[in-house]
This record gives structure tokens, sequence and C-alpha cells, in this order.
RNA sequence: GGCCCCAUGGUCAAGCGGUUAAGACGUCGCCCUCUCAAGGCGAAGUCAGGGGUUCAACUCCCCUUGGGGCUACCA
């Protein structure tokens, strides 16, 4: 951009999972950070002590950590700016404040949050805009005296300006202009001694020289609070680029009730970071070329600022999916047996890594490869060649064996699964095809009791991929299963 | 209520005054096929509305409508 090195930052607040809109916002700002060879921080913004906790700053920065979002510089990372959390900055802050209530730009206000309220309702009630009326902004000593005693803690408040035209330079929407008239005094230092956000962010941003504020639209409306307090201190504000939103489905703001926002929660299901990324990445923003999937590494390549959208989007899993099938595709299958396994183990399927051989495993995982968009999915994939024993999954099914052929190309079956040299796909297609020959019937009707009768399904993979699988024991094992299933209910049977 | 942002198919989107208005997801159809998927091929479907500006508007301006955000001692 020009000539300095590009620093910009992402300063979650520590109060939840990453989100994720908060991964975008991250991805953003790293990819022009790599993009650029810049610099990219991690800050925490901890100032909501209610609702901030260790935590949550741990499982965001897991969160990054997987994603692959790593920081040069910041919170764990160190740095010349440290520290780069904000509880641990109270005394810069503190400094500032001094200047700014010592220059008449800021000033103590004693307002009980009753007060604050009365004033809004009143406001609302006349059709006023509820901004803070100014009350405190010439306190007399005596009055002051007086709060002290009751022992008010005061809030400072930064002393809006009137008729200031404020413009935000945007990367992203152009000149966004604001005026002061509109913004009401506000708090930048709560009664506890806390900062504000707004206050906070402007003098980290301004200190840390961050070149680039990458941030969601939401922080647009207030981005001329925190230019005047750029402009009150004597800093050089950074360029701005606030990024659509998110919505979920309905239109809304993304949140839980939309499903799974956070990052980890997708890491949980199996998703891949660079899938995850990659979708991230077209919510907002359109590569040059007609492509739609990338590594990181070619994001970073392709990105632009540039090209980012003005209108939010919205969140569509559907489009995720698909393009995390795209990238658990090229995984190998020792890479996509690691995906896999958590999702196995977890789903009983397979009580420990050891229950069966690695190399059946292996193949038997790859085989679901193709077919999911995510690992979670795999387990339900490749059930079936994990039991041996299995109800029909229908009538329609158990009415396939009670077939009068049935019976005799499933002994036919077994007799040639016994007899064939060993059970490759080609050598599988052989059989079935000898069978269809020898016994003179259309192949669905070959093909469909023998499916039925070692799966209990009517749907699934290509018999030339489960039988040789599955191995000549279990085959065996399951015709019979079936066969005396079939049998039980014959007897049994009322009809 | 005030201020700000946004507006191309169901969704993500390209477009940046003259195009048959790309592409992708999804949907539907066909092919492949023992089945289900996958895959291949194809189809339907969009410039929110109204005014301007212009020889010419999806593109520029205004209004309306709709959606969103901010207006907190949350970030």
């Amino acid at each position: 951009m020009e000539g300095k090195q590009v620093r910009v930052r992402f300063a979650p607040s520590p109060t939840g999972p990453l989100h994720i809109g908060g991964a975008r916002s991250a991805l953003f700002n790293w990819l022009l950070a790599k993009k650029t060879g810049g610099k990219f921080i991690l800050r925490i913004e901890d100032t909501d002590l209610e609702r901030s906790s260790a935590e949550s700053e741990e499982g965001i920065k897991d969160a990054l950590r997987w994603l692959g979002l790593t920081w040069d510089e910041g919170i764990d990372a160190g740095g010349e700016y440290a520290p780069y959390r904000q509880t641990e900055r109270i005394k810069v802050y503190e400094e500032y404040t001094r200047k700014l209530v010592g220059s008449g730009q800021a000033y103590h206000c004693f307002c009980s949050d009753e007060e604050l309220n009365q004033e809004r309702q009143a406001a609302l009630v006349k059709g006023q805009a509820p901004k803070y009326s100014g009350k405190c902004r010439r306190l007399d000593a005596a009055r002051r005296d007086l709060y002290e005693k009751e022992g008010r803690k005061p809030a400072v408040r930064f002393l809006v300006p009137p008729d200031q035209t404020i413009v935000i330079d945007d990367l992203v929407r152009g000149e966004v202009v604001f005026d002061s008239n509109g913004i009401g005094d506000f708090i930048i230092v709560k009664s506890d001694g806390i900062p504000t956000y707004n206050y906070a962010v402007a003098i980290d941003d301004a200190l840390m020289a961050i070149t680039h504020v990458i941030r969601g639209e939401e922080h647009l409306s207030n981005t001329p609070r925190q230019a005047l307090v750029y402009r009150g201190l004597g800093f050089t504000p950074p360029k701005f680029a606030h990024i659509s939103l998110i919505l979920g489905k309905d239109r809304s703001k993304m949140s839980k009730r939309h499903g799974a926002t956070s990052v980890e929660l997708y890491r949980r299901q199996g998703y891949l970071r660079e899938g995850l990324l990659n979708f991230l990445a077209l919510l907002g923003w359109a590569p040059p070329a007609e492509r739609e999937i990338f590594t990181a590494a070619e994001l970073v390549e392709q990105f632009s600022l540039a090209h980012c959208a003005k209108s939010p989007a919205i969140f569509d899993p559907e489009k995720l999916n698909w393009i995390n099938a795209q990238h658990i595709r090229k995984l190998s299958d020792e890479e996509f047996y690691a995906l896999a396994l958590p999702q196995l183990l977890g789903s009983g399927l397979l009580p420990n890594e050891e229950t069966r051989e690695k190399s059946w495993l292996l193949k038997v995982v790859a085989t679901a490869r193709e077919h999911v968009s995510y690992a979670a999915q795999v387990p339900e994939h490749i059930r079936l060649y994990f039991e041996d024993e299995f109800d029909f999954e229908s009538e329609e099914a158990k009415a396939v064996l009670m077939e009068e052929d049935a019976g005799k190309v499933l002994s036919s079956f077994k007799l040639l699964v016994n007899a064939a040299k060993d059970l490759t796909p080609s050598g599988v297609q052989t059989v079935l095809k000898e069978l269809v020959k020898s016994s003179g019937l259309p192949g669905k009707k070959v093909y469909m009791p023998v499916r039925v009768a070692i799966t209990g399904r009517m749907h699934g993979p290509e018999l030339t991929q489960i039988i040789p699988l599955l191995g000549r024991p279990a085959l065996i094992k399951r015709v019979d299963y079936s066969l005396s299933k079939i049998s039980a209910e014959r007897a049994g049977g009322t009809e």
C-alpha cells in the first residue's frame, strides 16, 4: 500500500467461542498481512469484565491456531507493543484520560443509571434522539463534592465537539460521512476505571501502529467515535475496511439459533480448516478468476481488499459442505483416515483403533471420501462394513429375499465366493457376471438379493466394492444370517 | 425516533454506460448404473419499485420500499 509495512490485527473479546463472523474478520486481516508481507497481530479486548473469561480466550486462540491463522505478534507471541491484553494496559489508557480531561476534551460524569435511563426514556417519548444531555459537562465544585460524598464513582465522558463533520475513508465503502451533532458525549472510562471499547480500541490501534483495521460492518457506526478519540489525542487514524456481515438464513445477524456458529463446532464435525477458510473467504469476497476452490496459500495469492462486497452475505451450509467436500477429496487415504478416526471412535463403530486391522480400516474409510462433506458423515457411510448382523431396512428389502429365485441365487453366490481364488473388485465382477449368466435371470434379480443378503439394505456402494472389503468369511456369515432370518420369518410369519 | 450501511435468480456472486446479464451451490431432467451416491450433460430461475441523466442504463443521480447495523458504564 504505501511503503510502510502493513500491520493488521484481530481483536476479539473473549466472551465466547470464536464465531464464524469473527473467524472471517481474522481471515481477511491475516490474508492481507500474508499477501503484503505484513504483520498479523492478536489483541485481546477483555474490558467487559463480566463476560470475559480465560477459557474463552483459550478457545479463541485454539480455534485460530486450528484454522492456521497464526499471529506474528500479540498475546502469547509478544512484541514491541506489549502487553496485548487490554486489562493489562489500564495504565496506558489512564495516561491518555488524564490528558483528555486536562485539556477539557473529556469530563467526569456522576450520573447514575436511573438518571440516565430516565433521560433516555424522556427523549424517546418526545421523539428525540436518546443521546446524553451533557449535564455533567460543567459541574460546579459544590455539586461535585456532594456527589463524591454520596460515594458516587464518576465515569469519564468524551466531550463531543458540535458541528463537526467526520469523514471515514473506508476501503470497501468509500467515504462515509457523519455529523458530530448526532453523537452524544460517550463514556470512555467506566466508573470502575476500565475503558470502554471505543476508547481502548482507538488508543491501541494507534499505539500498536495498526495500518489497516479490517472488521465487521457492525463497527462502522462506531468509527466516528473512535475518529474523535484519534483526533483528540493527536493520533493518525489507520485505514478502515468494514466488511459485510454474515447473516443467517432469515437475514438477521448470525446467532446460535441459526445452528452451528462457532468454529469449534465445525472442527468437531470434521470439517477441514481449508474448507472452512475457503468458504469464509468467498463470503464477501470474489476471486478474480472463475475458480472457487482454493487452498489457504492460494487465497493469500489471490486476495485483495478491492474485491470485497459491500452487501451482507447469508451463510449457506450447503455451499460450505460442497466446498469442504472438494477439499476432502484431495486428502490421501492416511489424511482422510486421520480426519475420520475421531468420528469412528465417537460413533461407537470402532471401540478402539486396535479393533480392526489398520490396512483394512484405511481402505474402508477411503470408500467414503468421495461421498461425504465432513467427517462426521463417515460412520454412517461405512457402518455396513462393521456389522455382520443387521435388520433389514424395510419390508421391501425382505421381499427381495423372499422371492423364489433368491435362495437359488444366494447358494450359487456362496459357492462362487468359496471357489473364487481371490476377491478383488475385478474378480468379483467376474463372479457376479457368471452368476447372472448361469442363473439366466436379469441382472437386477441377482444383484439385489446379494446386496440385501450381505447388507440388509437395497442401496449402498457398488457390490464390487463391498464384497472384496467384507472378505470371504464375513460374506458367508452374512448370507447365512440373512437366509436364516428369512426362513424364521417364513415359519413364524402370518402370511 | 435519529444516524449509517446495503439491494443482480432460493443462496454466494461476476458485471463497473452498449453483454445472448458469467460462474458456483441448491433444484429439476437426462446419461451412466444392480441400488444409492459420485460423475457427465442439460434446463428452469435474477437486475426491488418509481423518477431522472444519457443516443444508450444492472451500471450514474434522486425518491420510495425492503433488509441490516449503531445509537450501552457490551464489544
